[in-house]
RNA sequence: GUGGCUGUAGCUCAGUUGGUUAGAGCAUCGGUUUGUGGUACCGAGGGUCGCGGGUUCGAGUCCCGUCAGUCACCCCA
C-alpha cells in the first residue's frame, strides 16, 4: 500500500473549504470586474531567466526549479508579478496602455511553513499598468477596500505609506544610501517593538539622533490628518518626501469622498514592505482580530514594472490578496462556511418505482435554475434528512406515496424544520413555480 | 535554510516512577421507529500510539533519526 500523504506545505481542499474558497474567488473576480479589471492568465512554469532575472537571492532560494525533458532550466512561478511583468513585456502593444488586468492563480514558493503560510497557495492579483496617476493609486485602496468588505470581513484596517515619504525622511537623516537595511528594521516595528528596533538601527551604524527621529516616525498613529502632519514636518523641504506626503493625503481625501469608513484606512509610516521595487505608495492589510496572520492583501507603486524585459517603461500600481492566508484565517476565527453542498434543495427519494417522476421533478426545477441533489437511494427518510441537514441544504422537497396520490409535496426548511405543503396537482410546471417561490423563503433564513 | 515546542481513533484529549488484550467524549454507521434529521436508549466499526531505528526481560511512556504541524529568525500572501 502506498501511505496516502501531501507534502509539506501543500494540502487538500475539502468541500466546505474549497466553497468557501471559490465564493470569495467570486467575489474577488466580480469587484476586479467592477473596476474594469481584466482577466488573463499565463503558464505555471517559466522560463528560469524570466523568473531569477530580478530575484533578489531570498527568492531566488524560494523558486521550485528543475530541468525539463527538452533540457530547459525552469521554475514555477513564486507570484504573479513577475510573470505579469514578462507578459505585459511582451504584449505592450496589443495591450494598450493603460492596461489593468486582474489574475487568480496559485503561486509555489519552497520556504518554511506557518499558520497562513504555505508553499503552494493562491493570489489573487490586480494591477493597473502604463499611468502615474494618483487616481490608480487611490483606485487600488479603494478596489482593496471593496474586496474586504465584499468578503463579508467586518473588522479589518488597510494601512497605507508612501515609499517617497520614507526616503524623504532618510534624505533628510543623510540616511539615503543605507534605505534598504533601515526599512526592514522599521518594518519589525509592530513585531518587534520600538526598542528592538532602535537597538538593530544603532548596530547598523545609524547615528543616536536619526534613530530617534526614524522612530518618532513609525510610531506617528492616530487620525490620517495628524499623522500626515507629523510626517509633512519630519520630512521638511525634501521633494521627494513632500510628494509622498501629497499622494497620501489624496488617498485620504478620495477614500473618504466615497465614503470608506474613516477606521478601516490608517497612515501608516512603519509599513515599508520587503521588495525592493516599490517606489510610491505602499499598502497592507490585516484582519483586526488576528494581526498576527500577517497582511492579507498588500500592493504598491512601483516605477518600471518590466525593466529587465523591455526598455519602454512600464509603470504602475496594484495588490495581492493572499486568499488561502484569508480563509485559513476566518477559518481560525469562526467565520468559515460550514456548507458542504453547492446545491440548494435536496429531493429525497422516497418511493422506489417513482424514480421516472423524481427524476422529472429534478430536470424541471434544475431548468427554473435551482441546483437539486436527488438522492440515489431510497433510503429511510430520516437518514436522508440528516444528511441533507449536514451538508447545509437550504430545503429539502418530500414527495413520498400520500404526496403522489394527493397531488402534493412538502417543501421542508432545513434549518427551521418547519414544512409547507404545496399543492401542484400533478402539474409539474406549478410544482417548480411553488418551489421557485419559496426560495426567496429559504434564502433568508 | 537555522533554532525551540508538539505529534495517541475523523475531531478534542486521558493514559500514573516504562509493566498484561491502549481509553473517554463528540462524530460516523446500525437498531429502538420499512414516511420525517438537532433529544433518549441499545449496539457496532474505527488506532502499525506520525514513521524508522535503538536502549530494555518489557516502550505510547526513555534515546537518535526522519516526516508533519506550530512558534521565532528570515521573508512574505
Amino acid at each position: 500500500m502506498i501511505q496516502p500523504r501531501t507534502l509539506k506545505g501543500f494540502r487538500d481542499h475539502l468541500p466546505a473549504q474549497a466553497l468557501a474558497r471559490e465564493r470569495v474567488l467570486d467575489i474577488a473576480r466580480r469587484v476586479y470586474r467592477s473596476y474594469g479589471f481584466a482577466p488573463i492568465d499565463t503558464p505555471a512554469l517559466e522560463y528560469l531567466e524570466v523568473l531569477t532575472g530580478k530575484g533578489s537571492d531570498e527568492t531566488d532560494k524560494q523558486l521550485y526549479r528543475f530541468t525539463d525533458h527538452g533540457g530547459r532550466e525552469v521554475g514555477m512561478r513564486f507570484d504573479l508579478t513577475v510573470p505579469f511583468a514578462r507578459f505585459a513585456a511582451q504584449h505592450v502593444n496589443e495591450l494598450g496602455l493603460p492596461f489593468k488586468r486582474y489574475h487568480m492563480a496559485t503561486v509555489w514558493r519552497g520556504e518554511n511553513t506557518q499558520r497562513g503560510r504555505y508553499r503552494e497557495f493562491m493570489q489573487c492579483d490586480f494591477d493597473t499598468i502604463g499611468t502615474t496617476s494618483g487616481v490608480a493609486d487611490l483606485e487600488m485602496v479603494l478596489v482593496v477596500h471593496d474586496l474586504l468588505a465584499a468578503i463579508g470581513i467586518e473588522r479589518f484596517s488597510i494601512r497605507v505609506n508612501d515609499r517617497r515619504v520614507l526616503a524623504g525622511v532618510l534624505e533628510r537623516l543623510g540616511l539615503a544610501d543605507r534605505a534598504t537595511g533601515v526599512l526592514r528594521s522599521l518594518d519589525k516595528l509592530a513585531k518587534a517593538g520600538a526598542e528592538a528596533v532602535a537597538a538593530e538601527l544603532a548596530g547598523q551604524g545609524v547615528a543616536a539622533e536619526a534613530v530617534a527621529a526614524l522612530l518618532e516616525m513609525a510610531r506617528l498613529a492616530g487620525p490620517p490628518a495628524e499623522v500626515l502632519a507629523g510626517l509633512a514636518t519630519l520630512v521638511g523641504d525634501s521633494a521627494t518626501g513632500r510628494a509622498g506626503v501629497a499622494g497620501l493625503e489624496e488617498i485620504v481625501a478620495g477614500a473618504a469622498a466615497v465614503g470608506v469608513p474613516a477606521n478601516r484606512l490608517v497612515i501608516d509610516p512603519s509599513i515599508a514592505r520587503g521588495l525592493d521595487y516599490y517606489t510610491g505608495i505602499v499598502l497592507e492589510s490585516f484582519l483586526d482580530d488576528l494581526p498576527s496572520l500577517g497582511s492579507i492583501c498588500s500592493g504598491g507603486r512601483y516605477d518600471n514594472l518590466a525593466g529587465l524585459y523591455t526598455k519602454q517603461p512600464l509603470p504602475g500600481v496594484g495588490a495581492s490578496l493572499g486568499i488561502d492566508r484569508l480563509l485559513a484565517g476566518l477559518e481560525e476565527l469562526g467565520q468559515g462556511t460550514t456548507v458542504e453542498t453547492p446545491a440548494e434543495l435536496f429531493l429525497a427519494y422516497f418511493e422506489a418505482d417513482r424514480l421516472p417522476d423524481y427524476l422529472r421533478i429534478a430536470a424541471a426545477l434544475r431548468r427554473a435554475g435551482l441546483a437539486v441533489e436527488f438522492f440515489p437511494e431510497p433510503k429511510k427518510l430520516g437518514q436522508q434528512l440528516k444528511l441533507a441537514a449536514k451538508r447545509g441544504f437550504r430545503g429539502a422537497l418530500i414527495i413520498g406515496g400520500e404526496e403522489f396520490a394527493t397531488g402534493t409535496a412538502q417543501l421542508k426548511n432545513l434549518a427551521t424544520h418547519a414544512s409547507t405543503t404545496i399543492d401542484w396537482h400533478g402539474d409539474v410546471g406549478v410544482l417548480v413555480d411553488a418551489v421557485c417561490s419559496c426560495r426567496a423563503g429559504l434564502d433568508a433564513v
